[in-house]
Order: C-alpha cells, then structure tokens, then sequence
DNA sequence: GAGTGGTCTAGACCACTGT
DNA sequence: CAGTGGTCTAGACCACTCC
C-alpha cells in the first residue's frame, strides 16, 4: 500500500505512467486486480472500472484467468463521430443548401424494391458533396409519401426510422463526368468516398454513398486525455 | 416492476427495444436510475452501467440534473482500428514486404530537427502503401542508431517510444509523379491518404503520411451488437 | 437549493479458460 | 480444477447544474 488512489482516474494514470516509464513494457503482465486493489488502496470494483477503460482503448488485454497484459501490438483504436452533413456545415459557421436532383424507383440487389435519390449538399453555395441513396421500400414504405424536395432523407430517416447497426467504408476514387460536374471539378479528380449501409436487425434500411468535394478531409484524435 | 433484468446487457437491450419501438422517441427524457432500477428490479449501479454504455455509444445524452434523453441527433459513432500495416496485409493472407527508399536528416515545422524516412510497403510483391516519416530527434534520440532497413519504423516506436496522444486525418489526394511511379500507377491517381501526429505530452513523436495504392478502403461498424 | 448522474465500497457469486 | 476477470448488490457520499 505505498499510495492511495481514490479515484478510477488516477488508478488509471497511475497505470498509464508505469506503462510509458517501461516499469510495464509491452506484453508484460499486470498484477491482479486483488493484489492492485491492496497496493492502491481501494476496492476491487475502483480497479476494475480503470483497467476496463484501458482495455477498451486497446493499451491493456484482459483475459479471464490469463490475466491483464500491456497490449504487444498496440492497435490505434479512434472513435469517429459521423455527423449529418447540415450539422458539418453548420459547424464550419458556413450556410446549408440541399438540392434534390432525382427521386425514382428501381432495384438496389441489397435493399430489393426501393426508392433512388440523389441529391447535393452545398456550402456557402459551392458544391460540399453528393448524395447517391437508396431507401428499401419494403422496410421504410413510409418513404413513398415523402418528397426530400427540400430537406435530406437522412435528416427524416434519423428521426422517423430506427437502425440496429450498420457498416462504413472510406475511400478514395476518381470522379465520373457526372459526378465532377455536380461537384464542379474535373473527370478524374480524386474524390473521398464514404459508402454507408444501415439495418433494422436483418432489414436493409438504405445504402447510401457520399461524393466528397475535392479538398475534404476526415479528423480524429487517439488517446485523448483531457 | 414489470420484468426482471438481472444484467446490464439485458437493460441495454430493452431500453434500445423501447427506443425502437418509439416508446421513447429522439428527445424524449427517461425516468431517473433510481426509478429504473426499481422498474427493472435491479441495483442502481447496473442501470447506471447499462445507460452509460449508451451515452457512449452516443445512443443517449446525459447530463447531472438534467437527466437522460435519447440522442436528438444521432450522430454515429464508429470505432476505427488502425493495425500496423504488416499486420494488415497479413491479415488478408499476404507477404508483407518492407523496403527503405531514403533515410535522412532535416528540419520538419512540427518536429523539428528530425530523421526523414520514405519507404515503402508491399503486399504479395505488390505496391501497397508509400510512407513518408518523421521522426523528432528531439524526443526520440534513439532514432539515430536504427537502420530502419529492414523493418517498419512505426513497429520500432510502438514497441521502443510511449506515446500519449494524437490526431488522424483522412483524404483523398492525387499521386505526384514520385508517388505514382513508386505505387506502379499514374500521376493524378486517386489516393487514399492517412496523415497522423503523435505527442508524447507536449513533445512530438513522429509525423506520417501514408498513401495507399489505389484500391484501398477502411472499413468499420456501428452498433454492432453480438 | 435540490435533483440528477458519477463514483466508491465491501462483499459476493459467476463465467470463462489455462494448466 | 483453480485463478482470473466480469458482474451484481446495497448503501453512501460527492459534483455538477438547472431552477
């Protein structure tokens, strides 16, 4: 019991400081969390909540009767926040302006029969991205009565239509003529993709693709500690 | 109380249910922990635990006194995985192969004095991703007496230099000339570009860019739920 | 000021997994 | 089998912040 750590914060900075002093260097093993417990001078549960929240960062692997170890291959682990495009606009201190360019039916092979919608997002009037979606009329019918004349589907999909999980993809890829002309650039520029797919347990929601403006970019931080 | 809820994963599970269902709609204020707890006929510690996991999710918001509400604009959250680039091509079942294109000494505006690394990665023998490094001699001293001619030198600091935070960015750029030849590919290429800084506290550790040969993609999840 | 979430404690039982 | 982390409980005090 050389010191006495109230808090789960301070156990975990006390951790994190042995683990950059190299007293625990990558792939060594930690005391358990009795044993942390006595020399730290709190209860269990305090240590628990501490290394759990390094685990999760990716610093600390836990197993069952294994025990606690320094990550070996300490995987960056980032958390995205993936913003509704008004609100990235918006944020930017720049004005909003979405144009609807078509809405039709057809086939999408994941979302089967289901309404088609592209769309631009403008900032301070100058082409932000564009928007290639498909919203699977089979899950969301409610979708056919819906213009998206003047508002993003993804605004009304947030609010009227819940999701259980889906995936994103990043990417970078070469503007077709279509697309450069919507976004005012040339065939070919290179282009920041992100491809998003959403579902309701097994229901396809929508599938949608952004076309990014040449320029954007895409932030994160690790290991924030503030 | 209705139910019995013995688990925080099974809170979790019926307070989404409730928000699915519209039982509690974007916006809408839950009952406090202590009348969940009696509701769900569990402890207060395992209500608290179950709707924190959420407010981390950026499922719900929660502030002191305020209360807790379902998020009004749900902004996904996705939690990137940056592997090691040797572990991610062999995680497609390819030979991962490093060479070293240049090492020298310079001046960089964030690192200051610092060696200067190119290099490149290959997959199966072909072109994967171009680096292009920074290392603050300042910080890292050490730096001077590796060859970096055979292995990475993001493997070198992960497992020799702590850390304690830093930023990613991702883009989508055009290939110069240099770029292109070194990527077997042709100048204006799409890229996808990752450019990431790390401190340990307030010193710089190394600055990277990493351009992708074209092709290339990063995928993640949200609200997976297994 | 008062209500809410944030956290700590001490103890207990359970679930997984390495040996 | 036995050791480890995973979790739950009941109660308590604290910190923040809205009114």
């Amino acid at each position: 019991m050389t010191d006495q750590f109230n808090t789960w914060q301070a156990i975990q900075g006390e951790v994190l400081r042995r683990i950059h002093a190299r007293d625990w260097p990558p792939g060594h093993p930690l005391p358990n969390e009795v044993d942390l417990a006595a020399e730290f001078g709190c209860a269990r549960a305090t240590v628990n909540r501490a290394l759990r929240a390094l685990a999760e960062d990716g610093i600390l692997e836990r197993r069952r009767k294994a025990g606690t170890r320094v990550a070996l291959h300490p995987v960056s682990r980032a958390t995205l926040d993936i913003p509704i495009i008004r609100q990235e606009i918006e944020a930017q201190g720049k004005t909003h302006d979405y144009t609807l360019l078509s809405r039709v039916t057809g086939d999408h092979p994941i979302c089967g029969k289901a309404l088609h919608i592209t769309a631009l997002h403008r900032a301070d009037g100058a082409p932000f991205a564009l928007e290639d979606r498909w919203i699977s009329l089979a899950t969301v019918p409610q979708a056919t009565s819906q213009p998206f004349a003047t508002h993003s589907a993804n605004e009304w999909l947030l609010a009227h239509v819940p999701y259980t999980h889906g995936d994103i993809t990043f990417s970078a890829q070469p503007a077709k003529a279509s697309e450069a002309e919507h976004l005012k650039t040339t065939p070919g520029a290179p282009l920041f993709i992100t491809d998003r797919t959403t579902w309701d347990h097994d229901r396809p929601v929508t599938v949608v693709r952004l076309f990014y403006a040449p320029g954007y970019s895409i932030r994160t931080t690790i290991g924030e500690r503030p």
